[in-house]
DNA sequence: CCAGGGTGTCTACATTGTAGTCTGGTTCGT
DNA sequence: ACGAACCAGACTACAATGTAGACACCCTGG
């Protein structure tokens, strides 16, 4: 494994968002998801840019859904492939190790 | 608070790291310490480019050692601001927030 | 057909990640 | 003392990521 690069921050809390959501990560919804959580606005740029090259790394695909269910709803669903649940935890790992020990700074205000 | 731009994940390592050896934060023993723990290797170049940034961001700061102490050893003692560890902070909450419940997937292999 | 609203694309630029080279001071061999 | 080898830190340059806004396209309502 160890990929050359490691995943953004932001990476990351896409990839995140869209586990979060599960069968329902449409755009809209995965993004609600994130901005809900991260506690900050997400532009579609943003979004989409990250999307985009998340998908050329192999970490997340989309499928196309059928116009016509929803009006002029969502048409993307994603998902995160094997890999990106990898990579996921790779960055999570090398995280905890550092925080190791320092927990006590974790949660004062 | 909510700083306009986030951590990023190196940076967020090297102020971890830094905080790992407390005391005895010399350039040499964080950058190994950092490179024990994250699992990949450092170039001199990255780490104090990114100590450069941190520091004009002012959430870390270093003091000149008197030389001599140490023939030829490290000369800068690095320290993390109470900036940095709010940072630091932040950046852990808002990626605990989007692991929350997906810790299913943190453990295997 | 035109206006309004929503999705996804593209372009452009700021910030962060990373390596390599350069400089200057110190130690060691002779 | 002189040059080779070594080490800390600075500087330069470029790749990858983060982020916004403008742009194009479809769908629905009137």
């Amino acid at each position: 494994m160890s990929p050359k690069s490691f995943l953004g921050e932001f990476e990351q809390m896409v990839l995140l968002a869209v586990l979060q959501r599960g069968d329902d990560a449409f755009a809209l919804e995965v993004r609600q998801e994130l901005e809900e959580r991260a506690g900050r606005s997400v532009s579609r740029g943003a979004f989409y840019t990250t999307l985009d090259r998340l998908e050329q790394k192999g970490l997340v695909l989309w499928t196309e859904e059928e116009a016509g269910l929803r009006r002029t709803g969502p048409l993307r669903r994603f998902e995160v492939t094997p890999e990106g649940i990898t990579a996921l935890r790779e960055s999570r790992r090398a995280l905890e190790t550092l925080w190791r020990g320092l927990d006590v700074l974790a949660g004062e205000g």
